[in-house]
RNA sequence: GGCGACCUGGCGAAAUGGGAACGCAUCGGUCUGCAAAACCGACAUGAGUGGGUUCGACUCCCACGGUCGCCUCCA
């Protein structure tokens, strides 16, 4: 594998190294399941999803687990809020969030673990690391004692004495411990037993124990959204380090930027972000899928109609360039186009080099565009062979697959309504007797019906618009 | 206050110590009855600003300006 990511545990480029059993592990921090997800939240799916589908397409064998926290402070106040048991909001939208980012049509993680799911795992681990004197109770809670792991700090690049601490907890011996247990408190309804009395995980726990089952100790990428490095990660480092001694956890640590949603429609405050289902519903899954792929996981990325609307054209090109092909096959030539299998060539290569140099999605995309183009100039100069317009049209729908976009390269369903097909008919005569406004008026009416129509030297062709 | 990131054409966005990709938009042209699609051509003599290193910097270093992230439960 020449695949290298940027860790940011040590500022450089890694190669992804398999583990001993030959697989690619890769866990990504998932949701808090508290609300429907919005498009933000979608991108560490996307990329992550994306990422273990590149390997597996280059022939390496990869595991990707994405976890759901279906425990946390937020779960209690939104069910309060909405006046239902938290486990009850927890499970609905531990099923939205499947719902929703099955609209993505990029498959499901290896494993989704959840932490109620983790229960007996977390309380060892928390136990173990009292046992090693890294942590101590506290009234009902278990605190991480940070000052005894020497190499705290490191992921996030900071200096304990820089810190400022926020004096939350009272029972701590240190304000920058953190909870790894916390005792149940007034009005939270799920709980559970532990050697320290009823309560629940701390918010860091539950990824350490839950990548330790999943993926065992010295897995490949461990990644999520860049906002997670301080204090989330660091402090899975701590607990899952500090338990078993040594650098001993994930290789690689990678992080996504966050998506900016500056639209004041969009504001976190106003509560009226917008969900991924909603974006999905509007533009479509490959629209998505495109304008994700199309800036580089590391770039903040600017969301707004704009820059989706720039994503659907995108997809739109893709999807002509592959109906050219396919109306290619019809009278098909018998010489390949020597130009075409060269830069068939070299937008394979371009694509995998972008790739391979820390996940380029914007390069590889910027390769599938270059063999788009000399798609269209070689149709423009004649009829290639069928077997090479075949082979080109595998090579393309190859790599688009790659970026979770093999979508655009299925065939449009090809079941034009009667109704379209006598319009078109209807304007074809308008046509031959040459009364346009007439075959204008026809066009309009099958434009409504949500169908393109185009004018080919073949005759006219007609497609459901998407 | 501490730590860190970023600043490339109208918009988005890459690569790179020595010709500034790609997508969208715009403007010409070809094709078409027209349109659409496609193709051809034009579109940053310049990369926030000012210095420095270098034969040569958008690319390395420094300063300033601006935008932003994190600093105990936000992907």
């Amino acid at each position: 594998m020449s695949l290298r990511l940027h860790s940011t545990l040590t500022g450089v480029d890694e190669p992804v190294v398999p583990g001993p059993d030959g697989v690619i592990g890769i866990y990504a921090c998932g949701p808090t399941v508290y609300s429907r997800i919005h498009i933000g939240n979608a991108r560490p799916f996307v990329v992550f999803s994306v990422l273990k589908r590149y390997l597996e397409r280059c022939g390496e064998r990869a595991r990707l687990v994405i976890n759901i926290t279906d425990v946390n402070d937020k779960i209690y106040d939104a069910a309060k809020a909405e006046g239902i048991g938290s486990t009850e909001l927890a499970e609905r939208c531990a099923r939205q969030y499947i719902e929703d980012t099955d609209l993505l049509g990029l498959g499901r993680p290896d494993a989704e673990p959840k932490v109620t799911d983790t229960m007996d795992e977390i309380i060892a681990l928390i136990a173990d690391l009292v046992e090693r004197n890294l942590a101590y109770p506290a009234g009902g809670d278990v605190y991480f004692r940070v000052a005894a792991f020497p190499g705290y700090g490191r992921l996030s690049g900071r200096n304990l004495l820089d810190m400022v601490p926020s004096d939350d907890g009272d029972l701590k011996d240190d304000p920058l411990d953190f909870a790894l247990w916390k005792g149940q408190k007034e009005g939270e309804d799920a709980f559970w037993e532990s050697p320290w009395g009823p309560g629940r995980p701390g918010w860091h726990i539950e990824c350490s124990a839950m990548a330790e089952r999943e993926l065992g100790m010295r897995f490949s990428v461990h990644g999520g959204g860049i906002d997670l490095v301080f204090p989330h990660h660091e402090n899975e480092i701590a607990q899952s380090e500090g338990a078993h001694g040594g650098d001993c956890f994930a290789h690689i640590w990678m992080h996504n930027e966050m998506l900016e949603l500056s639209d004041s429609k969009m504001s976190k405050s106003i509560g009226n972000i917008a969900l991924l289902a909603d974006v999905v519903d509007r533009w479509g899954a490959d629209t998505v899928i495109a304008y994700f792929m199309q800036s580089h996981y590391r770039s903040r990325l600017p969301f707004s109609d704009e820059r989706l609307g720039d994503a659907e054209a995108a997809c739109e090109r893709i999807r002509n360039v592959l109906r050219a092909l396919d109306r290619a096959l019809d009278g098909a030539g018998d010489a390949n186009d020597a130009e075409l299998a060269k830069a068939l060539v070299e937008s394979r290569q371009r694509f995998h080099d972008s790739m391979d140099d820390d996940f380029g999605t914007p390069g590889a995309f910027a390769a599938i565009f270059d063999l788009v183009r000399a798609i269209n100039q070689a149709l423009e100069r004649g009829r290639p062979a069928e077997g090479q317009v075949q082979e080109v049209r595998r090579e393309l729908v190859g790599l688009l697959d790659m970026l979770g976009l093999g979508g655009l390269g299925e065939s449009t369903p090809g079941d034009t309504p009667q109704e379209v097909l006598d319009l078109l008919e209807a304007r074809e005569t308008a046509r031959a007797d040459r009364d346009f406004a007439r075959a204008d008026a026809l066009r309009d009416e099958i434009s409504a019906l949500g169908f393109e129509l185009r004018d080919g030297p073949d005759g006219p062709e007609v497609y459901r618009a998407s």
